[in-house]
DNA sequence: TTCCATGCAAATCGTTTGCATAAAC
DNA sequence: GTTTATGCAAACGATTTGCATGGAA
């Protein structure tokens, strides 16, 4: 992130006004609104850019494409497998506890943005 | 899964034995090796009718491909966002409380697999 | 003999890349 | 003026699909 763009500021904003975890084409579409020149690969760029300074997480999928998530304070997320709606949760982990014993299992060193879960929500549960 | 057939008794087989979270592709390879007419869709519509029947676990990744992990007793996978390794790991989540909770706040019904967290592995931390 | 599963190839989806142009510094 | 970001279109990897054929019940 080098320079400064008007699209990427655009895309920050965004993403920041968003509470749903849009995909890169929810985005895309969001921002094209206001600046229709706009390209995907752009957005995509500038996805990957943010992911890797911090600003946004990726949250990846079971179906469908990738989500994204402004990051505000750590929560935890259960999403459902079936229709991939995402819902925020809050619990309070044992996260340091956890943190040490996965570095000491695995040598992974986990990030503490919150904790995935999966399963299947009630409108799918109802509807097959 | 109505009718029996060759391939995906193969399919099962090769997941069985499988400890290391293969991609569709991996299996594909091996089960290639036995059966070399086998076809790639008929990997791909085997592993989503397993994972319908909860057999395997498909698990999403936030690079490359989804991996898939034959289902014993449930465990924790701890995933390298720069590599895609994946470990397993013991730790004893409250799961019964979890579970009430996500239910409550959520309506999303978490199934009881493990739980997998996210991060950076020893090897890509030294290797930048 | 009916239905389901397969193999093949083409299609699709989500995402990345090469290249020429435009904007930032 | 040099570097970095953009827009476009083409390429790409992973997965799904349509269709004709072969195998299971």
């Amino acid at each position: 992130m080098k320079n400064y763009s008007r699209q990427r500021e655009e895309i920050i904003k965004v993403i920041k006004n968003s509470y749903d975890h849009p995909t890169a084409e929810d985005i895309y579409m969001t921002v094209k609104a206001k600046d229709p020149a706009v390209s995907r690969s752009t957005v995509y760029r500038n996805l990957n850019l943010l992911v890797e300074n911090k600003l946004i997480n990726k949250i990846p999928m079971q179906i469908g494409a990738d989500r994204f998530d402004y990051i505000r304070k750590p929560h935890n997320h259960a999403i459902c497998i079936k229709c991939g709606k995402i819902f925020d949760f809050e619990y309070n982990f044992e996260y340091e506890e956890i943190k040490k014993i996965v570095r000491e299992q695995t040598g992974i060193e986990i990030s503490d943005k919150g904790i995935a879960l999966d399963g299947i929500c009630n409108s799918c549960k109802i509807n097959g």
